[in-house]
DNA sequence: AATGAATGAGCTTTCATTCAT
DNA sequence: GATGAATGAAAGCTCATTCAT
């Protein structure tokens, strides 16, 4: 990587984390080019060279941060050793959470901002090739294959939705009190489902 | 109610119903005190003799549309005819859904910014004694009440979040292939909790 | 007229004197809507409250400046003592002429911007009825009617594109020398038409 | 001419080309250095090796448009076999005339930016020897060589201003309709002066 | 109570120009 | 010669808010 090349991946990182900072700070309302700018310490025209305005910024910080997070949790939870599809992704989950947990910037953000419309279109673009980890979760029983898809879905937007309140607020309680209920509504449903 | 208070009364709803309109149109951001003012049909100064400002009236009206919709659940549900705490909480879940179902406006608006916390407020606020009515709902056993909150959040936050995307995407699945698959979910839940 | 209408004719007066000046001193691209707002005594946001920008601005110029010198041209040319439509024209013309040539900002404003489709739609707005007043100069003869519209936008043109160069430039003669040509060529082209 | 001289000949050639399209398309004001660059196929920096800056490169366009067209006037038009001066000019007028209105892009480009003065100055510079070829059709009788050139402008001035308008917007007539009568025109006032 | 003209701070965006590579 | 990333001045435009009427 050339010195130019160096250069501008600076300046891309400074951008993102700036706006990172901001953004969860005061909103993406409240945040203007110019000060995104200003303290990644690069001009205000620079902005425009790397997107095309705060809501492009906004979009593409949503999908790194969520990569981020997914590969941190297919990486280091161990969910291979795990012989069934729930045990999976109940690990996967559990790490996610325990992330989310710890980084509640990251998880205000990602929470407030991740569809799982957003969620799909960027897996299918994330290297390693996210979409072959799924497979390898849900198994490759094509019949079970879109029962499959509606259980991931409805359990992350479960524990998405839940925890969000809960970590942030504390509200209706703690999480060390919420947490062993989550995890019975989930076993609940993946135990339902998979009658 | 005098000529006076009758007209003060259909400019405060115009204002509502106008700013209602153009907040789920384009949202609260690219939606102006000058728009909602000139759509509504009153002077721009005639809206800061309501509001403080745009954000006041937006949760004016988050608060508002909420208490709508519950009241509607609670008074045409017919909840009251189920026996136990979880059918009459189904039976209120249902209503809601099939309201919503019906105003996506409605779904994009409420989902986007009612928190439980600030769900909870409104509730305590709210004539009729509508924390009267969880009592009656959640029954007066204060042994198993905590628990009973938990479950109501639960799966409150779970049909408004996937129930969120499916209605408004299409998106894993439609809402008539995901309804049998929620319910069994919150099913599962209840039934897990009862034990 | 209150005093509020006395005071935003008083802006509006201010705003396109102002912009005259400026469009003409230094050509509509170099001068800024804050130019103009600044040097005529209004917030720049006031700008916006009478013009679109900056274009819309200049188009109510050309329309106004235009209608001013026909307005002078009709009162006070004396053209209804000429007996032939060929004499009422030449009249108005060189009292237009006149008023250029004494007034070279606003000929290089005219000319630059001054079309014949601008000319005849602005024409038909204006109070009194200038279309009657080209129907008395033109006659009612409606089997030369096209003919004498043609006639005078050759005219017109000619009179409007040599004058132009000569007045400002003195190129390739001055207007002294020029006239007379000027005035062969006018009536050599009226006296060719009525045959 | 090496291929370092032909390489830089293609991006000159290239940069007017484009440049031209982009003046006519949507104006000088509204097209940007970097438009004209990319659309060129040449990296912005450049542009400043062969043009201080758009309006450097606009006037060059000009000359060398306005070359063009005359030049093809007078090596097709077959002026030469007409006896007099009248008869050579109006040739030569009606070549370009032609040429105009099979180009109407050029006509727009040339009309708006082409004003007497500049012809001159132009003119003077072209080879072969241009003022020679207009000493030719004017003739050399220094006595009526002032005579002639006021001819030559006036005739240029009517037929420049007025087919611009009808050749463009069709008004008040189309072309069609206006060229019996621009000649009966152009014939009347030459006939005039060469009493 | 209601109006809407006026304000001007503050934002986004563009773009000619430079210069290290 | 050629490049294109970086700059930052400058422009257009919006809009919440005030206040005289």
């Amino acid at each position: 990587m050339g010195r130019v090349e160096e250069n501008k991946q600076l300046k891309l990182t400074s951008l993102m984390d700036t706006a990172f900072r901001l953004f969860t700070a005061q909103g993406i309302a409240k945040t203007s080019i110019a000060d995104i700018a200003q303290q990644a310490g690069v001009a205000k025209g620079t902005f425009y060279l790397y997107f095309k305005d705060k809501y492009d910024l906004h979009e593409k910080l949503v999908i790194h941060k969520a990569e981020q997070l997914f590969r941190h949790a297919l990486e280091h939870s161990g969910y291979r050793e795990q012989s069934d599809a729930s045990g999976k992704l109940l690990t996967i989950v559990d790490d996610i959470l325990y992330q989310l947990r710890d980084n509640k910037l990251l998880l205000q953000f990602i929470n407030k901002n991740l569809s799982w419309g957003v969620f799909r279109r960027a897996v299918s673009k994330w290297e390693p090739d996210y979409a072959a980890v799924f497979e390898e979760i849900l198994g490759s029983d094509s019949a079970r294959r879109k029962t499959l898809e509606i259980e991931v879905y409805t359990v992350l937007e479960l524990v998405g939705s839940t925890c969000y309140t809960v970590i942030l607020s504390g509200d209706p309680v703690d999480l060390e009190t919420y947490l062993p209920y989550l995890h019975r509504a989930v076993r609940a449903i993946l135990a339902d489902f998979t009658k």
